[in-house]
DNA sequence: GTCTATAGTGGGATAGAC
DNA sequence: GTCTATCCCACTATAGAC
């Protein structure tokens, strides 16, 4: 009962993050997974209970990793930047990560979020740099809503062929910063 | 070849559309479908082509049914009504009818659209009321995504347990209008 | 237009030997 | 900790009789 995951368990989760980004979710099979890393599918599940707790240490790494970038954005403004920039800067850095990883931004916010099984505190510890930047909690939500919108619709290729999708996320930041 | 499509069809897409609706995209399979029908599942195939193309039949009824609703809501107001009223009815009409259909909601927006086998304008007659009130296509699609960031995260429960939605879309379309 | 039978695909997961 | 063998599930879709 050890609190520190193994190495293997890492290796796998690795290995599964790489599958993921690699080949998009129908390419994160079990049996994927063994042969990337040579063992067959059976043996995974002397390290890991299944495929959904798989899942949520890949939503783990997504919520980390997305929230170290907006915290490393801020923390490289001057305390004192207005609002907007703020927002602005946050944004880009959102969306950029987003579309950097988007089978991994997917499975991170798309579909119900498994709050029971994060680790304590993860969630809101990533929300708080919009969250401070936006300086209510309204406000922050509406701001989030417009951004995982904006790069949902991005990533699903739902806006028009050739809208100005820069024009749009700057009328958005503009309006609610 | 027909344009019209057969009656046995639209009772078809209709029995597709309850099943969608009442058990989520898990229940709609061939079998379930053909059981709502009284009919073996390979049946089916005589009258659409394959899962696919109901799906799409799908799509479209959404995009009518949310697109008809904006439309008639848009209608009820005086002409001269300001920007941020129009977009606060409609905000209010996109969130009801998507609560309203959450399944149907997801299937219509989530993923990419085959623009192709949809009636050709619908989707821009569907868009055409956030587009008349935003007063720019920038504006217009940043509006649509705070909508839809707003709905989808509230429709995947989100928001953490709790959070005031009526003031975040509230705090979204005073700051977009 | 409906049926039965069945092919074909793919996936998650377990048992038990080594 | 890894293996082989296998189970079990579910679904889409086709062939061919009636």
């Amino acid at each position: 009962m050890s609190v520190e995951p193994s190495a293997r368990s890492t290796e796998i989760v690795e290995a599964a993050r790489e599958l993921l980004e690699s080949h998009g979710p129908g390419g994160l099979t079990m049996r994927a997974l063994g042969e990337q890393l040579g063992i067959r599918a059976p043996s995974l599940y002397k390290h890991v209970a299944d495929k959904d707790e798989l899942e949520v240490l890949l939503i783990a790494e997504a919520l980390r990793d997305q929230g170290t970038a907006m915290h490393e954005a801020i923390a490289d403004l001057p305390a004192r930047a207005p609002r907007r920039t703020k927002l602005g800067v946050l944004a880009r850095v959102y969306r950029a990560w987003a579309l950097a990883h988007p089978h991994l931004y997917r499975l991170a916010t798309e579909g119900p979020l498994p709050r029971e099984q994060l680790p304590e505190g993860l969630e809101a510890w990533a929300a708080e740099p919009v969250l401070r930047a936006a300086g209510s909690e309204s406000r922050a939500r509406a701001t989030w809503a417009f951004a995982h919108g904006m790069t949902i619709l991005e990533l699903d290729g739902r806006f028009p062929p050739g809208a100005d999708l820069d024009a749009a996320w700057e009328a958005g930041i503009a309006a609610l910063g």
